[in-house]
DNA sequence: AGTGCCTGCCC
DNA sequence: ATTCTGC
DNA sequence: GCAGAATGGGCAGGCACT
């Protein structure tokens, strides 16, 4: 880069946010052979163009996400709609200029959770003013609006005395990829995902199911659901790694080979309407006149409306039981509006729940270096199980959370102590894909909490027990706690882990596929 | 053709 | 995804 | 209560290299 600098004869023309804007679009659309080359040629061009200031921003547009520099789209929004609220400072009265710049903000969010597109938010703005803004741009057919959340709860008595002497309804929180399906007036059908991506082209299957089974007096709607891996010939779902092996590109409903089924669970819009500010109850009634049902292909999530504790447990184990995550709890006619975004549903998982959370003692034997407030400590560690047969530790799973900074500050000083310069012969890992930056000596014990486990291609816990060169991981593994009173020899072992593993498709017999069955 | 590595997107 | 932190 | 920033496993796809 320094020399192509130094031989150049000219200095580009300045840089315009046009320019810039235009080259980033040829980077992304650059591919191929020596695409990367391509590539870093463009950047070059910008770099070597850039002055003052400018090669700062340039890297920190270039480097993905955000600007890096504590603007978001947040401030995005409220800057937007600063401008709108001078603009039209002079034709709104009431109130001090203060509450009308937050009340201002307001609706800049409000309206880009619904349309969270610039292009249509920006000239409506002009056009009709900020005051306007929530009628002349609201939610659209062809336009995702964000999907509703939900956050979490710690216990069903939690629900109970939450929502206690209003009604709601309990639906199964199915686990697989969340899914905002429009029919189109013309029959077309546009599929997006809960980052709002268009993924429509990834799921022929959802598309053909919807069409054939909408009902006719429906011509335009949106669908909130969660496609689901499923197994048509045990009738049964199937783990979300299974669903997730589908093809994603010029996928053919001829050569899918996990089959799909819609759980849908809210309508958002139909002929021509927005239900986003009908109750959960209108829309879910409207929601099962609007589709027929057939079983492995088009479903409503199970629910269950009642506000009795027990119920309610019964019924979370049978979620649990039915291959689900737990529940989502909602409330059918109190503040019971989609709302774009927010997070007002409540979920329940039974990783949240003590009694009902996997839990392993495992072993810190490797750290990898900490990035933004975490340089200068440890910013992940690298955990192992113990197989008492082999006397070997095996990797499991990394794990970066669960701890606070002053805890996290504690264990990297411990552990520093242990450092050793290679791994013990006894470490069994996968090199090159898990290698840490350190590797300690087996001191600590810690206990770690899991939504659930997983078959890995990069761990090797248990390795032996499958057919495969793969080994058992943790799916969101987050720490709890030291085990003080236990040695590294007393962790979880390698036996228990795949006894973890296979336990949780009980009362399920689709087991994991015929490549990773138990040795015999 | 096969492998390794990286990215972007799911959770 | 989860979790923690600062506002 | 919310937003931002740390961090997790794992998949397909795509490029580079052998």
């Amino acid at each position: 880069m320094r020399r192509s600098s130094q031989t150049m004869i000219h200095k580009p023309p300045p840089l315009t946010v046009a320019k810039v804007l235009e080259t980033f679009r040829r980077i992304a659309k650059e591919s191929g052979k020596n695409s990367k080359e391509k590539k870093k040629n463009h950047v070059r061009a910008l770099l070597v163009a850039a002055c003052d200031c400018e090669p700062k921003y340039l890297i920190r547009l270039l480097l993905k996400d955000k600007l890096r520099i504590g603007l978001s789209e947040l401030s995005l929004l409220e800057a937007l709609a600063c401008a709108a609220a001078y603009a039209e400072k002079h034709s709104v009265s009431c109130g001090s200029f203060q509450s009308d710049l937050s009340k201002a903000v307001d609706v800049l969010k409000g309206v880009h959770s619904m349309v969270p597109v610039y292009e249509r938010i920006v000239p409506a703005l002009l056009d009709g003013g900020v005051w306007n803004l929530a009628d002349t741009c609201s939610f659209s057919l062809g336009i995702p609006c964000e999907p509703m959340l939900s956050a979490p709860a710690k216990s069903v008595s939690e629900i109970v005395n939450r929502y206690h002497g209003i009604e709601y309804t309990c639906e199964y929180k199915y686990d697989g990829i969340r899914a905002q399906i429009h029919c189109m007036d013309d029959g077309s059908i546009r599929i997006f995902s809960r980052k709002l991506e268009c993924c429509t082209n990834q799921y022929p299957d959802v598309i053909l199911a919807v069409k054939r089974l909408k009902r006719v007096p429906v011509k335009s709607c949106v669908l909130d659901c969660e496609i689901v891996g499923y197994d048509s010939e045990q009738m049964k779902i199937l783990p979300l790694q299974k669903l997730m092996t589908r093809g994603r590109k010029g996928v053919h409903v001829d050569n899918i080979k996990i089959n799909a089924c819609i759980f849908a669970f809210d309508l958002l819009y139909l002929n021509g309407q927005s239900l986003l500010q009908e109750q959960l109850k209108i829309r879910r009634k409207l929601l099962k006149d609007s589709f027929e049902v057939e079983t492995g292909i088009l479903q409503f999530a199970t629910a269950l409306d009642s506000s009795n504790l027990d119920e309610i447990q019964v019924f979370l184990d049978k979620a649990v039981n039915a291959s689900c995550e737990g529940l989502v709890i909602k409330t059918l006619s109190v503040d019971a509006a989609y709302e774009p975004g927010k997070a007002k549903w409540v979920k329940l998982k039974k990783d949240y729940l003590e009694s009902m959370w996997d839990s392993l003692d495992l072993v810190p034997i490797g750290a990898y270096f900490g990035k933004g407030r975490r340089t200068a400590f440890y910013g992940t560690f690298l955990l192992a199980c113990y197989d008492p047969d082999k006397e070997e530790f095996q990797t499991v799973t990394k794990a970066g959370t669960g701890f606070s900074e002053e805890v996290l500050k504690e264990h990297c000083q411990i552990l520093s102590s242990k450092m050793i310069p290679k791994p013990k012969p006894y470490y069994r890992h996968i090199s090159g894909k898990t290698t840490p930056d350190v590797w300690f000596e087996p001191s600590e014990v810690w206990e770690v909490k899991a939504g659930g486990l997983t078959i890995s291609p990069v761990y090797c816990a248990g390795s032996d027990i499958l057919n495969s060169n793969k080994g058992f991981s943790l799916r969101n593994p987050t720490l709890i706690r030291p085990r003080e009173d236990k040695s590294p020899e007393q962790a979880t072992t390698s036996k228990q882990i795949a006894e973890m593993y296979f336990r949780q498709w009980q009362g399920n017999p689709h087991m994991p596929p015929d490549d990773e069955e138990i040795n015999s």
